[in-house]
DNA sequence: CGTCAGTTTGAGCGAGCTCAACGTGAGTGG
DNA sequence: CCACTCACGTTGAGCTCGCTCAAACTGACG
């Protein structure tokens, strides 16, 4: 395999270009490589490939290596509701922590390709090395914060400042990873999108459309070029 | 003060009434001795009493000692979001470990009391203590699967199944604490209620008043009897 | 070239919002 | 002890944003 292919599954963490804004962030080069021991790096994943499923036992965390995965979680009455994206670098599954189950399934919205960081081992490690430790409190606490942040979204703002905020959201994300902030693909379906945002695929496809003939945005099927970036980050606020 | 008082401050975790549901639960009584030494018992709060602010440099996760606890953050626009109800037993505050500062306010709704427990020490004992460590993770873990219910009852949910869904929230850990899961006092005000569920005051007192007339419901300003925890919970979902 | 999933567009409807009025009870001062 | 106030809660009437249902469009893939 190309050690340029995104999907790569030879390089450690030490190499991976996610370096510094995946767990390694806060670690030194030495812990890094004990880091790199236990995780564990997987096969690519095609389009709608679960990585888990809700109600299987918790063992692992996961990272984003490449393409993009989404969180869902199924209510009694059968109803979905998508939690979260993750792009590379990020880690999810952390839900999974507190009944030793996971409460999300996930899935590769795209052809993917994730770490596993075995759980048990993680804790091992943090008591070894307690900036990792410190690390993955944060990290858990900003998945907190994010929802926070949806619940507020979702409680008190119009479909247009939702949509907004999803995009300036992905914009940001972009930025973090040095990919263009304005220019970007969409790597989920607008039923997705709505379903995350509290809102019906037709609602989205609207604001979509309000968006372009506001000259905020061009949006051609998934790719998205955002023309005001400041009028989008005036209404997601 | 009298050993009975719910707002005393005299008593260890050891002697806690709390103990069974709060940070000591999965601990041995030598180690809880060690948690003990590092919680600080605060003075009862009055009502409308700030724990700490959105903004403030982030020191200490809390317990709910007496009493109950609201978390709301304030966006950029200065619009208020409750995000979420503390009883006691119940851990909050840990939203600041992210960013080293609180990115809710808390407040007392009622005369309360609190325990501290600063950060820093407790991560020191979480390595001495592996045990500890892994509670605190699975405490943060339920925090997030906690706020991804909420998202999902704002975003899928009508205001009756909102409405019926705290109230079997409240119920159950009622009975989690050994009391009635038919009768208790909402410690929050109707706006606390819309403003967490996402409705407007006047949308939860008629939810209340149509409860009522279902005679699922008795209701008497905060006073409530479930008289159908059945239906309720049908509801609720 | 037909099929099928995903998306867009249109028309009408309804749950919950807004605005306004009124009720209730705890606290305060005469 | 009553009159007044003020926060909180209830009730009513009308409106609106986003939903529902239905139809048409697009492009990828056989």
């Amino acid at each position: 395999m190309d050690a340029k292919c995104p999907h790569n599954s030879e390089v450690n963490c030490g190499d991976c270009r996610m370096n510094a804004l995946c767990l390694p962030l806060a670690l030194q080069a030495k812990e890094v490589e004990r880091l790199d021991e236990i995780v564990q790096r997987g096969r690519p994943l095609q389009r709608d490939n679960h990585i888990y499923r809700a109600g299987e036992e918790f063992r692992s965390v996961y990272a984003v290596r490449s393409g993009s995965i989404k969180s869902y979680t199924v209510s009694n009455d059968g109803v979905e509701q998508v939690t979260g994206f993750h792009l590379p670098g990020e880690i999810f599954g952390m839900d999974g922590i507190g009944q030793n189950r996971y409460t999300n399934s996930a899935t590769a919205m795209e052809t993917s390709s994730v770490c596993e960081i075995p759980f048990n081992r993680l804790q091992e490690l943090s008591i070894a090395i307690p900036t990792l430790q410190r690390h993955f409190f944060q990290l858990m606490s900003m998945e907190i914060t994010n929802d926070q942040h949806l619940i507020t979204l979702l409680s008190k703002n119009s479909a247009e400042e939702r949509v907004a905020t999803l995009l300036i959201s992905i914009s940001n994300r972009n930025l973090r990873r040095k990919l263009s902030p304005t220019r970007f693909r969409l790597p989920m379906s607008r039923a997705d999108i709505g379903n995350y945002l509290g809102l019906t695929v037709e609602t989205v496809s609207r604001v979509f459309g309000r968006f372009q003939k506001q000259d905020m945005l061009l949006v051609d099927k998934k790719e998205i070029e955002v023309l005001d970036l400041e009028k989008l980050r005036q209404l997601a606020n």
